[in-house]
DNA sequence: CTGAAAGCGCTTACAG
DNA sequence: CTGAAAGCGCTTACAG
């Protein structure tokens, strides 16, 4: 058969380049470029590139492609939680517009560890990867070089920072915090709590910021922080609430990490008879499923996470094709939802 | 300089498999077996190999490697929806036991769209990947024929199917909601109603396993099924109750498809001032996060999730491997959940 | 605007 | 047990 000669020894069965290049009666080249849409191919060309292209039903080898380009389609984001619906969000996001610009998303669970992180850092940049994206800034030391060496494009998520060079989209936890803790002082409540669990570096800003507004306020209580390494979760909060109720049952304000802790307080608070906001104020942090439906509804911070993933997926795909950047640090604020806790 | 020789035209910088062979005095082959484990090598060559490979901190670049061996180290998973806990957590465990193996995971949403669905599978499996997770069995013929066509192991999550040939791991939906009918009626419901929302495959088989067995008891009433495309939500758990109760006050227990569903019907029937489960019994389904500490506790359907990961993961690893299959359908079961809604 | 040649960094298939 | 050669399917760099 004459089609035997263009069989390959060890051909995958699918169509390459060479075949629609050939069917077009262009060389691989010039099909090559005429399917990126790049460097200056005859307008006929491409048009009989891509004909014979849709013919054969041909889609580009992303292996063969990578090993040439030494560029991947790739783009690795890396979280510390998948659990936390915080993330997967920011997550789903980034994946509505990468998606569709052909890039594959890959997914880097640290479980909140420093160092899975680096390693994880360390494996996708060694696959060179078109984009990177990290939670924000708290990481090794050579994680941070890895970044920087690797000249990969890197966005970071979820916190600020001015520093100069650093591309990042986030909001302000310290001011959120801040935010909250002015919100229970005018409402009336005079010993505030803040309750935080996993202890990761945006917790502690919120606790922090919080803190900070207490004691400008002149309500500072060192002894109704509670912090607890352990992951934030429905139950977590239940627990933490009666514990924290029986120690110190004068306290008439609480501001939670995280809302999967503020529902399990109201949890609580309904089991053992404790009027919320009357008796004590609640609020969250994050606005998650339930918070608005929640009984009474839960008052929390509404954090931008959907416009957080898109901005950063925006900012990288401009770094990749770079393209100028008008604004590397994009801050995109936060709401304080007043509904019914607090 | 004597090293300028070594250097390539367009080399990417980081180290290559001949460098690492160079430096151990072996040919680029030996290397190559070495570092995979495969094929006879002498000890000593292994060993000088890894020293080699570790000194100069090489990783294997995977876009060559798969455009070489024509197969890749990632496998793809396709799940209908990334915002539902259940998928996320079965993601996390397939996740946690194929990373340690040096597979990267894949992650296609295809949003409940069988049309999103096929278009997920036709990409992923253009890269040859090593292997295929996919969720249920209801997908377009064109789908099915990719996947069977493409001689890549593939494994089906979340349902079962007896058929030959198809490996799956999950457990009955219909038991399910039938053990849900028979704890119902056992403790006194009599008027009891089916709520599903999405309108998935699986909602679907809960709908009907519930509606059989309540037909068996001579209890089944098809003015109490409330199904709705919208997706499942605590917010809409509260609306589709108000309305139910509105429309059916007489109707004494309720299963909804999904525990979200079910926490938001609790909070509406708190705010109501209808009694659970005393007026009327509330069931949910996947024992989701909140499950056990909401008020009243929620009764619900617990899905073996972090075991259908598990066990897909290594099934699908056995087919990579060309292992023997001894049971290509696996039935993981499910535990009804008593607590205090019903 | 178009193309022939070389190369990306591995692994397969074949020898010995 | 070890290796030289060829090839995987693209893109880069260089010509014309």
């Amino acid at each position: 058969m004459a089609t035997s000669t263009l069989r390959k020894t060890r051909s995958t069965g699918r169509p390459t380049l060479e075949e629609v290049a050939q069917r077009a009666g262009v060389s691989t080249i010039t099909a090559s470029r005429a399917l990126r849409g790049v460097g200056s191919v005859g307008p006929d060309y491409v048009e009989r590139v891509k004909a014979a292209a849709t013919a054969l039903n041909y889609v580009t080898n992303p292996a063969a492609r990578a090993l040439a380009s030494s560029r991947s389609d790739a783009v690795a984001v890396v979280i510390p939680s998948i659990s936390n619906a915080v993330f997967v969000d920011v997550l789903e996001s980034i994946h509505s517009v990468l998606r569709p610009r052909g890039y594959e998303v890959l997914i880097g669970n640290s479980h909140y560890s420093r160092q899975a992180e680096e390693d994880l850092i360390r494996h996708y940049l060694a696959s060179s990867p078109g984009g990177l994206i990290v939670s924000g800034f708290d990481r090794t030391e050579s994680a941070r070089r890895l970044i920087d060496a690797s000249g990969v494009p890197c966005v970071h998520i979820m916190e600020l920072d001015e520093a100069a060079g650093v591309h990042c989209v986030g909001f302000s936890q310290t001011r959120a915090a801040q935010a909250v803790a002015e919100h229970l002082v005018s409402r009336g409540c005079r010993r505030n709590a803040f309750v935080g669990a996993q202890l990761d570096s945006r917790t502690m800003q919120r606790g922090e910021g919080f803190r900070e507004a207490l004691k400008r306020l002149g309500l500072y209580d060192p002894d109704l922080e509670v912090l607890t390494p352990s992951p934030s979760s429905i139950g977590l909060g239940c627990d933490l609430f009666r514990q924290l109720l029986q120690r110190r049952p004068d306290v008439d304000g609480i501001f939670f990490g995280n809302d999967d802790l503020a529902q399990g307080a109201l949890f609580e608070a309904r089991r053992q008879g404790i009027e919320v906001p009357s008796r004590v104020a609640i609020v969250g942090f994050n606005d998650l499923a339930g918070a608005a439906d929640c009984v009474p509804r839960l008052t929390t911070v509404r954090t931008p996470r959907v416009e957080m993933g898109r901005v950063a997926a925006n900012l990288l795909l401009a770094m990749i094709d770079r393209e100028p950047i008008a604004q590397p640090a994009v801050d995109l604020g936060f709401e304080l939802v007043v509904r019914e806790s607090a």
